[in-house]
DNA sequence: ATAACATATCGATGAATATAGATAAAAACA
DNA sequence: TGTTTTTATCTATATTCATCGATATGTTAT
């Protein structure tokens, strides 16, 4: 595998399990940290932890620690390159 | 999972992976028959039928009958809505 | 120090997915 | 009709991934 198909594949997984789409969703509101998140959703905290990793390794999710807790928020351009990967993709289309 | 999460999960499952993305690069100088993709990765035909199958279903191809070869070719509106899923999920952040 | 709380990591398991081989289906052609 | 070519479908298998329970790590408060 390229190393950019690679890169891209890291950010297009994170957007494919319907649960980080939520948690996305819900960081819409602003930042939250991973209980208030774990509120909402029908998972358990280690299945969280995991996908939250998944996220912040895309680039779209930031985390960082407040005391105890971890606040997580979207990052801007997480989601700029996510949209500059699909227009490259069509981009050059004759 | 929502149904919108679901639809979303189409795309993205569809552009991450690598095979896939090489289909798409190679789509981008136009529309190709399935042998000619085929001759340009190393995966057996039904594989390659299997993936083809994907892209389609995910909206981001097209494919028409031409005798007896199929042709593909990249579908504007798909990636239009591929785009169009990102900016909703991050236009709203506050 | 230790107790309580929040999150991360580890190990196991079931489900989803990519892959290949075999076969079927559809089209062109001898 | 039968043969060849191209693509799709079916079945089986190996890998990847989501999930959970248990445990570890890190932080705050007592």
């Amino acid at each position: 595998m390229r190393i950019e198909h690679e890169q891209n594949a890291k950010v297009f997984k994170a957007l494919c399990d319907p649960n980080r789409q939520m948690v996305i969703e819900m960081l819409q509101d602003g930042e939250k940290c991973a209980c208030k998140i774990l509120d909402e959703l029908n998972i358990v905290q280690s299945t969280l932890s995991h996908h939250m990793k998944i996220l912040c390794d895309s680039g779209l999710v930031d985390s960082i620690r407040v005391g105890k807790e971890t606040h997580y928020s979207l990052n801007k351009q997480g989601f700029s390159n996510a949209k500059k990967i699909l227009d490259d993709l069509y981009s050059k289309v004759k």
